[in-house]
DNA sequence: AAGTTTACGTCAGCCTTGTTGACACTCCAA
DNA sequence: TTGGAGTGTCAACAAGGCTGACGTAAACTT
C-alpha cells in the first residue's frame, strides 16, 4: 500500500491525492491535539482520585440522564466490569444516582445528583474553554470541516452512537 | 461561564458564536474519532503483545531518526521511567537500536531496525487508511479545517514540537 | 409452570502504562 | 575537581483496561 515515500500522483483526481507525508501530519496532529484536549478536565480530576474513566461517565450520564448501564456500555466501549468500578465510586461519593427501572426492574437508570451536575459543570467548562478558544481561533469554517473529518474517521457503531447523542439534544 | 444553557447571542459578532451544544457536539466528535483513529493499530498491536505506547515510541523515532531519548521524551509527554520500559523491550527485541552519541556519549540516539521499520509500516499503513478515507470522504476544505482546529487545540509546547516534525520532513 | 435469556453486580486475577522516589554511572563544563 | 545533565534501572504503586466465573432478579418463551 505504501512504501514510506509519496506515492505517484498521476493517477487518480488532484482532489484525491494525499501524500503519506500529509497523513502522517494528520496522525500527529490528532495525537496532540488529543493531548490538549484531555489535558485541562485531567488536572482537575487529578485533585479528586478521579481519572479520565470517571470524567467519560459523567459526561454521558448528564448527556442522556436516566440511561441505563448497558448502553452506558456500548457508548464507553469497555467492559461492565470497568465501568462498574467506576460506577461505584461515583454512586458512593453521591456523583451518580442509579435508579431500578419502572417498565423492566432489571436495568439501572442513571443519573447526575446535584453535586454530580456540579463536577460535570467544571469539567466540561474547563474543556469547552480550550475548544472555545480553538474553533474561535479557526473559524467557522475551519469547524465545520474538523467535524465532518472527524465524522468520517469514527467507526460506523461509534457514529451511530455519536448522532443519536447529537439528535436527542434538539 | 456556563449554566449548562445555551448562553445568549445577543453580545458577540456572529462569527464567534458558539453554544455549549457545539462545543459538546465537538468534544464527542473528539473521543469518538480518537477511538477510531487508534482502533486499527491497537488490533495490530494486541497480537505482538505491544501496546500503544510502544507505537508511539516507534511512530516518532521513525519520524525523527537518531532522535535522542531526552527529546522523546519530551515528545511523549511521559516519564523516562515509562518510556525506558518501552524502550527496553523494543530494543531486546530488536526493533529499535540505541546508538551512544558521538558528540555527547551521554546521549543515545534512537533507531529504527529493518525489523523496526517494518512494523512502523504496518501500523501506520493501517492508522493511514483509515484517515486516507476519512479525508477522501471529506474533502480539502474540509481537512484543512480539521489541521487547522487540532492545532489550535494544542497545548503551546506540543504545537512547537508538531510544528518541528513538520518543517523536519521538508 | 419451567426453562432460558437479559441486565446487572461482584470477586479474583492479570496486563499495560502511567506515576514517584532513590540510586548509580558517565561525561560535559565551569 | 566538582556540579549538574543525560541516562539507565530498581522498587513500589495506582488507574483502568481485560477475562472468567458466579449470583440474582426480572423478563421472556415455550
Amino acid at each position: 500500500m505504501s512504501d514510506g515515500r509519496s506515492p505517484s500522483p498521476v493517477r487518480g483526481d488532484t482532489l484525491l491525492f494525499l501524500t503519506d507525508e500529509q497523513l502522517r501530519q494528520g496522525s500527529e496532529a490528532m495525537f496532540f491535539a488529543y493531548r490538549g484536549f484531555t489535558a485541562d478536565p485531567d488536572r482537575i480530576l487529578q485533585d479528586l482520585a478521579y481519572g479520565r474513566a470517571h470524567h467519560r461517565a459523567i459526561h454521558f450520564i448528564n448527556r442522556a440522564p436516566g440511561t441505563t448501564v448497558n448502553n452506558l456500555l456500548n457508548i464507553l466501549g469497555v467492559t461492565k466490569q470497568s465501568l462498574n468500578r467506576v460506577l461505584r465510586t461515583l454512586i458512593a461519593d453521591g456523583l451518580v444516582r442509579s435508579v431500578v427501572g419502572r417498565h423492566d426492574k432489571r436495568e439501572r437508570h442513571l443519573y447526575l445528583t446535584e453535586e454530580g451536575q456540579a463536577l460535570e459543570q467544571k469539567l466540561s467548562d474547563a474543556q469547552r474553554a480550550r475548544l472555545r478558544a480553538a474553533f474561535r481561533e479557526a473559524g467557522p469554517e475551519a469547524v465545520a470541516g474538523f467535524r465532518t473529518v472527524l465524522e468520517a474517521m469514527m467507526d460506523p457503531e461509534m457514529r451511530a452512537s455519536y448522532n443519536r447523542l447529537k439528535e436527542s439534544s434538539t
